[in-house]
DNA sequence: ACAACAATGGTGACGACGTCAACAATGATG
DNA sequence: CATCATTGTTGACGTCGTCACCATTGTTGT
C-alpha cells in the first residue's frame, strides 16, 4: 500500500526552502524552478503559492536565510579579547568560508532586488551582516589600534576589500585554496598599507 | 505603403546585443527576453538563433561588449606620469564610474559561467582588464612607491578592494553620490594602511 | 459535538518563454 | 546563371510562473 501522504504536508515552507537550497548549490539558480521543487517534494506544482506568493519572493527567503546563517557564522568568529590583527583575520576567514562553501546562495544575496517590502528585512539583515566588521573596527579605534577618522571610511575599505574577496570566490576567478591563504596577507596589507614605511 | 522591410536585416547581431543593453539597463536581466528582443527589432522570434545558440550565449557576448568597453575606460583612465596615489585614484575612479553606469551590466559580467568555450574569451577579457591594475602596481613596486614583496598579493588586496566597491554599487548598498566622493579615501587608505604610523 | 471558517493542497488553464526542425528568401561563389 | 551557404520565417513542443476554482484538513466558537 503506498503510504499516501497525508494532504497536509506538514511544513511545505521548509521542505521547499530546503530543496531550493540544495537544488541552488547543485544545479545553481538558473535551473531551479518553482514546478521543480515541487515535485521534488511531492507536491502538486501550485502549492508553492501557498507559501511563496512569487518565485522571488521564495529566492528573497533563501537570501534571508543565507545572511542569517552569515551572520551567526560571523558571529561566532568573533572574539573580543584577540588583538587587532588576529581578530580581523578571523573574521576574513569566516566570511570567506561562507562564500566558499555557499558561493550561488552569496550571488543570491547580493542581487538587487527591488521588492519595497522585502528590502527592509534584507536591509536590516545586511545590516546586521555588516555589524560584526563595524564593531571589529570601532573598538579597535577606541583602543588606538588604528587611525582616527570617519569609521564609515574606515568600515567601506575594509568591508570593499572583504566583499571583492568573496566576490572573486563567487565569481570562480580564485579557487577556495589560493583564498584561504591568502586572507593573512590581505588583513596585513590593510592595516599596513602598501607604501613603504 | 509599409515600407516592409527587406527579408535580411542587416546587422541582426549587433541590433540585438544593442536591444538586449537597452533592456538590461532599463528593465534588468531578468525580464530580458529572445522573444522580446526579437519583437523590438522586428524580427521573428526564433531570428536570433542564428546568431546566438542560446540565451546564455548572447548574455555571454553581452558579458564580452561589457569588458571591453570597461578595458577601453579603465586604459583611458591611465596615466603613466602621474605618482602612484593619483594615477591609483584615477584608475579607480574609472572603474567606479563604469559601475555606476552600468550595474546591471557589471552584474552579468560578474556571473559565473561554465561554458567551457566561452570561458577562454572571458577570461582573457577578464585578464585585460585586471592587467591595467597590474600595470600601476608593478611600475610603483619597481619605483619603490609601494613596498616589496609578491606583486599577486598586492594586486588582490588592490583588485578586491576595487571590485568590493563596484559590488556595493552594484547591489545599490552605496549610491554613486557616496561611492565616488569615497574612492579618494578609499586609495588612500589602503597605500597608508589603517594602523597609525 | 459540530458548524463555520481559515489554511493548505490539488486541478486545470493561460500566456510567455527557449529551442528545434522544416521551409523560404536572399546573397555569394563558381 | 546555377549552386550553395547564410539568414530569416513558421509552426510546433515542452517547461515554466501564475491564476481561478475546487477539495481537504485543522481550528475555533458555541
Amino acid at each position: 500500500m503506498p503510504e499516501s501522504r497525508p494532504y497536509h504536508h506538514g511544513d511545505l515552507r521548509s521542505a521547499l526552502l530546503a530543496a531550493a537550497e540544495r537544488t541552488l548549490r547543485e544545479k545553481g539558480v538558473g535551473s531551479l524552478s518553482l514546478r521543480e521543487l515541487a515535485r521534488e517534494v511531492g507536491v502538486s506544482h501550485a502549492a508553492p503559492g501557498r507559501h511563496f506568493k512569487d518565485k522571488q519572493a521564495l529566492l528573497n527567503a533563501l537570501a534571508l536565510a543565507g545572511y542569517e546563517r552569515l551572520a551567526q557564522a560571523l558571529d561566532a568568529a568573533e572574539d573580543p579579547a584577540l588583538p587587532l590583527e588576529p581578530r580581523l583575520t578571523a573574521l576574513a576567514r569566516a566570511y570567506l568560508t561562507f562564500a566558499i562553501d555557499n558561493a550561488e546562495l552569496l550571488e543570491l544575496m547580493y542581487a538587487r532586488k527591488h521588492d519595497p517590502d522585502a528590502s527592509e528585512q534584507m536591509a536590516a539583515a545586511v545590516e546586521r551582516t555588516v555589524g560584526s566588521l563595524e564593531r571589529v573596527l570601532a573598538d579597535a579605534q577606541k583602543r588606538g589600534e588604528i587611525i582616527e577618522g570617519d569609521p564609515e571610511e574606515l568600515n567601506l575599505v575594509t568591508g570593499a576589500a572583504l566583499h571583492g574577496m568573496a566576490g572573486f570566490i563567487a565569481a570562480g576567478w580564485l579557487t577556495p585554496d589560493a583564498a584561504l591563504p591568502g586572507v593573512e596577507g590581505l588583513v596585513h596589507h590593510l592595516l599596513h598599507g602598501l607604501k613603504p614605511r
